[in-house]
DNA sequence: TATGTATGGTAAG
DNA sequence: TTACCCTACATAA
């Protein structure tokens, strides 16, 4: 189920883990040796970087990627729950909690090297602090791809997935074939601002939230999944009611109104 | 119960 | 560009 918003926010939640000593296990057997030589490490840190997870030990590193299936559950210590479908099991041996990774796409053990090496591939991250602008704006104008399938490229902007390019567009009124090399500065730094927040704002509910709460006129908690977003799988367009079109762009599914996004 | 689809990415052709 | 991964879920039958 992962965008960018949900990575962070596992990274997030993950933080209580660090500076722990933890028992690693892989009980489905196909991690084995990855858990063996992180057993009774230290925690370093965790990090989120677009949609790729990094626990840091010594002088290894956890890279874990949930692809399209993948999970993270946690479990409160003592709450005893033997499951032999998880890759990986790490537990805080100060607390006793731990938590369960299921169907990732990727959990592997990084060297230093491979690290920065998978870190220096990634596109600025929209979520991090550190995030610089100017790398993607440069990469854009540079960019023959049409805004949909640039807004996916993970090596020119990170964290970006399915659900939010076609929000994202729709809120802009950005039509998904116009060039990417065509924004003016202006409207870059408007793009990068409202992914930005809405990442933000969905990193903070755990869950994708492009709807505005005032239009709906209830809190976030209260929407139901399918007011939560616009235009993302949706037959109409909330603003003039035109059927949307619906197009494979960079091998997954847009949703968008021709009317309205013309730009 | 069967079928279709997917919030992602890789590698083969 | 296409197949694949091979799970989870919604919807059709």
């Amino acid at each position: 189920m992962p965008e960018g918003h949900l990575i962070h926010r596992v990274a997030d939640d993950h933080q209580i883990f660090v500076g722990a000593t933890v028992k690693v296990r892989s009980p489905d057997g196909r991690f084995m040796f990855g858990a063996e030589e992180l057993d009774s490490q230290t925690l370093q840190s965790v990090d989120a970087w677009g949609k790729h997870l990094l626990y840091q030990f010594k002088p290894k590193t956890l890279h874990i990627h949930l692809g399209l299936e993948g999970s993270i559950r946690f479990r409160k210590a003592h709450t005893l729950h033997e499951d032999q479908r998880a890759r990986l099991l790490v537990q805080d041996e100060r607390t006793g909690d731990s938590f369960l990774l299921y169907n990732p796409l990727h959990c592997e053990l990084l060297s230093s090297f491979a690290r920065k090496d998978l870190i220096r591939r990634l596109g600025p991250d929209l979520l991090r602090p550190d995030a610089d602008p100017e790398i993607t704006w440069t990469l854009m104008q540079r960019s023959q791809a049409g805004l949909g399938e640039f807004l996916l490229d993970q090596s020119c902007i990170s964290g970006i997935g399915n659900i939010y390019r076609s929000e994202i567009l729709f809120l802009l009124r950005m039509h998904p074939h116009r060039r990417a090399g065509s924004l003016t500065r202006e409207e870059f730094d408007t793009l990068w601002r409202l992914a930005a927040d809405l990442l933000e704002v969905g990193r903070h509910h755990n869950a994708i939230i492009t709807a505005s709460p005032k239009r709906l006129g209830k809190p976030r908690e209260q929407m139901h999944r399918s007011e939560r977003v616009l235009v993302y799988r949706k037959r109409e367009c909330p603003d003039c009611g035109a059927l949307l079109t619906v197009e494979r762009i960079a091998n997954r599914t847009a949703w968008f109104c021709e009317r309205c996004q013309s730009g």
